[in-house]
DNA sequence: AAATTAAATAAGTATATGCTTATGTGATTA
DNA sequence: TAATCACATAAGCATATACTTATTTAATTT
């Protein structure tokens, strides 16, 4: 699954990319998959602002969603075209863990074991 | 100089390659260098829009200029420290050199020997 | 069943973006 | 030195983007 994009399709992801936001979510969820209120939390923005940022990966089939209880994880779609492609931009990103490190510390981790 | 990029440099990167002309306009420069008139034939776009696209580039330091004669070339900087990352994401992308054969084809290529 | 929590959607708004046309600037040629 | 060619810049405009607040939907808890 290694098949080269096109421009236009390539140049359509490195837009959804290429905003602060998302693609310190995406680096998140390369490292773990997280809940809406988790990247409320993360950022100082609103929940709508989150979930706009959500359906726009979506969409594009960038991320799956999956409801667990009353929450909606979301994580990486590794079957996407683009995950290949996605990783090799993200990859030498700084490790986000250590938010989600800050979460646990003051116990707004959501987990459902 | 393959030192990783922080998220919000990256993400900038990212929204200057994600515009179609913009990724189009630096896979071309990837293989060989070109002036604003020859991106004016290449795409169906006014020299301005042209000239603007440019120098979105070259503020970011992506590209270089070069005066030669009456004509300024425009190539991918290799000494940017953007410059081995850009190469990560446009590797695979299509070649574009059969754009500039049809320049050439039309008698529309640009040559300073 | 009612209240609560999580998330999505709708509607509005300010700013950013990508183009256009008009004009300015610098090098070349007649 | 006047005209021309290549390119940049300025100004204006339409659309896109990223947020906001208000409301709706869906699951959970009491």
């Amino acid at each position: 699954m290694n098949g080269a994009l096109d421009i236009e399709t390539t140049a359509n992801i490195l837009k959804l990319l290429g905003d602060k936001t998302r693609l310190t979510m995406i680096k998140i969820m390369s490292e773990h998959e997280c809940c809406v209120c988790e990247f409320v939390d993360l950022f100082e923005m609103s929940q709508p602002a989150i979930s706009q940022h959500l359906r726009k990966l979506k969409d594009s089939g960038i991320v799956n969603e999956a409801r667990r209880g009353q929450w909606i994880f979301y994580s990486l779609n590794q079957t996407s075209s683009y995950y290949s492609f996605i990783q090799t931009v993200i990859k030498d990103l700084p490790s986000q863990n250590f938010k989600l490190e800050e979460l646990t510390a003051q116990g707004k981790r959501i987990c459902c074991d």
